[in-house]
DNA sequence: TATATAATTAGATATATATCTAATGAGTAT
DNA sequence: ATACTCATTAGATATATATCTAATTATATA
């Protein structure tokens, strides 16, 4: 646990899925849910926390797409994202048994490259210090950054202007970029992702 | 995390699989041994990581029985166990959606009663204080030790009484009540857990 | 017996995180 | 406006844990 190290996407998610489910009050929060939606206070009381720790916990939860929530008057009310919980369980068994991954080694060439880009193109804020100008490096940074956006939203011009910003100034160029290398789609200055079998190799996965 | 907390054995099992499962390095390590058996050296080398460090997450897998390991000569060789990969899933989803456990209530008087048993008959290093009088009680405190048994291993009377000896001086007294009370099954002296069905209830998983 | 190799244990350290209290925010109702 | 209620954020603290180096143990071989 001592160095920030850098941890691909698809390998992040599924230690962020099991890591949510890897406490035991976050289980039984998990549990009440099963018998039905449930609000902040509610879950404190039958769990014996305090609202923040409720709090705490739900964020966890939200993050691993575990649970959904809604606003009702001043009151939040949880409840179980079931699909989630199934999918994220199917991903991981998957992830183990690489299946499809027969041909991923761990030392290929593209592993090393994807590690060296980025801890060379990107700061420890996350943010990139240039675009490369290789394309395969192009390829890789511009991945990376995309798998940040949320699969199945639609998001506006203004929006992803924005979320670029975040890594780089120049928005428009890696704008232009997500669609010319097939990460997004545009309609009307809407955007949103293309399906990620489009994108991804299964070499990049560690 | 502050108080040391009394957390069910079949709840305790569901984090630790996915304790075990919530780190990067151990799940590379698991998609490494997807591809074959593999020795500490070289899962070290492979991973970048001192042995110590492949000792150290060899450990929890193994607790979490997701790897099995041989050794020949002086080296040890570790593989998956896959079985367990998949069972442990699909244990903690029949969990969270609590399949069958629809008369299990958060606070029925079993679980006040189990919380408040091993609260007051085992002190915080775990050892028993004395064994219960009062019939249901003492089945607590029994379920509670011989959870901490492993399902299929055979045991000689003499390991059954040093386990047992770990909780209480009077080892021969509950060694009986193991057996009396169906927990496991004897024959010439040698000891194994009877199957958690006969005496596991839904009502004490919380 | 001495030496080599692999693994484990011990101990140190830095990071992560579960929990609490106190303060702040958001929304409603008087 | 004011007070009320539920939720979130901030900050503090204790525990857990991932990693390393050094020391020890286990097994094999010369």
């Amino acid at each position: 646990m001592k160095a920030k190290e850098l941890v691909p996407i698809q390998l992040e998610k599924i230690v962020n899925y099991h890591k949510a489910l890897a406490d035991p009050t976050r289980l039984r929060l998990l549990l009440l849910l099963s018998q039905g939606e449930m609000h902040g206070q509610a879950l404190a009381e039958k769990l014996n926390l305090s609202q923040p720790t409720v709090t705490h916990h739900a964020a966890k939860l939200r993050e691993a797409a575990l649970i959904k929530e809604r606003r009702d008057k001043n009151t939040v009310y949880f409840k179980l994202n079931p699909e989630f919980i199934s999918s994220g369980a199917e991903a991981s068994l998957q992830f183990i048994f690489s299946k499809g991954a027969r041909n991923m080694e761990e030392k290929s060439p593209e592993n090393s490259l994807k590690e060296s880009v980025l801890r060379n193109f990107f700061s420890k804020d996350g943010r990139l210090r240039q675009i490369p100008a290789q394309y395969k490096k192009k390829l890789i940074a511009l991945q990376y950054m995309v798998e940040k956006l949320e699969p199945g939203v639609v998001y506006t011009e203004k929006e992803i202007n924005e979320f670029i910003k975040q890594f780089h100034e120049d928005f428009a160029t890696i704008r232009r970029e997500f669609i010319m290398h097939q990460f997004m789609y545009r309609e009307n200055d809407k955007y949103e992702l293309n399906p990620q079998e489009l994108w991804t190799r299964w070499e990049n996965i560690i």
